[in-house]
DNA sequence: CTGAAAGCGCTTACAG
DNA sequence: CTGAAAGCGCTTACAG
């Protein structure tokens, strides 16, 4: 590999001025220009980052926090990851992906070793002990999802609200009056102070209510299995259920199955929609699921962007909230009370 | 952060011989590395891996290129890095995973930036463009996987042969005698130098010609959707097939599900098991399946260590194939044939 | 617009 | 067993 002082050589000019030009940090004559650039063209010139990063302090390597153990990492998370990681190399930073415990004790650890000058972090809790952890290092860091304490962190999030509003509206408008939300079990440790499974309850709760709907919540894990049985019990507890939203994709493809083995059509007996899919998963289900689709690749993108601002001193991205929006599939119809009776118009 | 001249001031010794302390390459007397280790226990050392990586050209940091846009990254994906991940920070490497092109240009991008000490490459065609890459830049790598030419080049991978030779013995034991395999579509670019599309579907033929099977082959995609399609095409085109070997993932949930759409009853009129799954896939499906597992944990461990040895100069380890492993579900059951004729014993 | 030089925080021959 | 010093390949005041 060529170095930087190779390259002066052969420009016949001071490392110093390769580096300005390269780092367009002063201006640099256009002839002096032209022989560089040729010069780095004729050595097959890369910058070394690993110099770069010394002399300047800066790694330009952002690490994606992720709680591996506590949460899976499936097709949905991937696309945060990857779409973040575009982001980062069109602002010439690398996204690393760090898988993490929840309790900030890795973190800690890995951050001691000077190599990331941002953390994006992900699968935020309400009180995360990561956020403490950053802040004490001082190290600049964006979260895709929420703390309840917000004050001065640079965040972006699902809008909850919007979503839930949105896919209570579509199945109210297709004549659904008997919905269950199929939730989070909150007594799980990993899930009880998990930010989305405590917003969309509480949006679902308002939103409902709004509409003067009858608020059943069945709580449930996030797995397919956990999704059957809260299938059983919807059939059991709540037999005049027509539409079912479900906050976790496994637990959706569960319930799905779940009403089905049970005797039940999908879409014509009971509805199904997702609160938070994407479509690689809702085409596992037959019928294909309709879902809310997670806004990932948006997210992803804009939580790096935020981040990388904050690094370079910019006027910080205003917090933003993207909600899911619906992708049709074929697990969502009117109610058959609605074609009967004739509710929900057209 | 202090840095490691802090700490030798303070342990009343050279930065030298706390560098030798932390590297473990030099002795050290008792009574000097417990002062040293008192510095650093009172400072809170850590040692700054940029610098460490800038005076030694070692930067422990380790790529695992994952072709990103060519291979869905789901749940088997992130079993291969979690444990490469781990088994990385071990032997005190970082892995970091790069969604690379297919075509080695994005490789060699990075490769330039003297980012990483050696790559793990994942997803191995045959002939694979990132190979040529590495031997130019003299980069250290291991494949999780194999390309046709092998002299001299680190892998582990599956051991395709054993796999699919344990699926049908298993198959044939129950007393199924009219398999079909759902094998990959070799049309799709993607896939057409794909080493396990490939490997499985050569075992699969010596191995049904072994038990005097009558081999039969449907090509099909790595969706759901496509998983549908081929089991439409079994039961109009192979009526007496009793179980059904699938290649893909995605596509052994689709054949599933298209069976029960058609009627039929898994595991009562066909048995289906996929080739290559892991048990969280497995579970998303009704029936949950019955699977040979794929060793992702294994492999991604071997091959980073594999690699790890390599970069320390140590003694290669020898290439190791890993099959995958039945894991009973309620997807694979005895044939109706075998249980009217008594076929397949006990 | 360009250059000489200090310095980033380590590792590593070399010397003792 | 320990230390003085060069050097890894850059960036960045400072000076001109």
């Amino acid at each position: 590999m060529a170095t930087m002082q190779e390259v002066a050589d052969r420009a016949g000019v001071s490392i110093a001025t390769v580096s300005f030009l390269l780092n367009d940090t002063k201006p640099v004559a256009a002839a002096t220009r032209a022989r560089i650039e040729q010069a780095m063209a004729d050595l097959g010139y890369r910058r070394n980052v690993v110099a770069r990063a010394l002399a300047s302090r800066r790694t330009h390597i952002i690490a994606m926090a992720y709680p591996a153990l506590e949460h899976k990492f499936g097709t949905s998370t991937a696309e945060f990851f990857t779409s973040a990681a575009e982001a980062a190399r069109e602002d010439d930073y690398h996204l690393v992906l760090w898988p993490v415990g929840n309790d900030g004790v890795e973190l800690r650890e890995l951050l001691g070793q000077g190599l990331v000058d941002g953390v994006v972090l992900m699968e935020v809790q309400l009180d995360d002990a990561r956020v403490g952890v950053l802040r004490e290092t001082g190290t600049p860091f964006a979260m895709i999802g929420r703390t309840t304490e917000l004050e001065g962190l640079t965040h972006v999030d699902i809008d909850f609200d919007t979503t839930v509003a949105d896919a209570v509206a579509h199945l109210y408008d297709l004549g659904h009056r008997q919905l269950v939300l199929v939730s989070g079990d909150l007594d799980d440790p990993r899930f009880h102070a998990y930010g989305p499974w405590v917003r969309i309850g509480d949006a679902y709760r308002r939103i409902a209510a709004e509409h003067r709907l009858e608020i059943v919540v069945v709580e449930c894990s996030d797995t397919t299995r956990a999704g059957h049985e809260a299938a059983a019990q919807i059939v059991r507890d709540h037999p005049g259920t027509t539409a079912v939203l479900v906050m976790n994709e496994f637990a959706a493809l569960g319930v799905t199955a779940g009403l089905q083995r049970l005797g039940r059509d999908v879409p014509g007996d009971l509805s199904v929609l997702p609160l938070l899919m994407v479509p690689e998963t809702a085409a596992m289900s037959n019928p294909e699921l309709t879902i809310m689709r997670t806004p990932g690749p948006e997210l992803g993108r804009l939580g790096t962007q935020s981040l990388i601002r904050h690094l370079e001193g910019a006027a910080p991205l205003p917090p933003q909230l993207v909600p899911a929006k619906l992708v049709p599939g074929e697990s969502v119809g009117r109610p058959r009370s609605a074609s009967a009776e004739g509710i929900g118009g057209r």
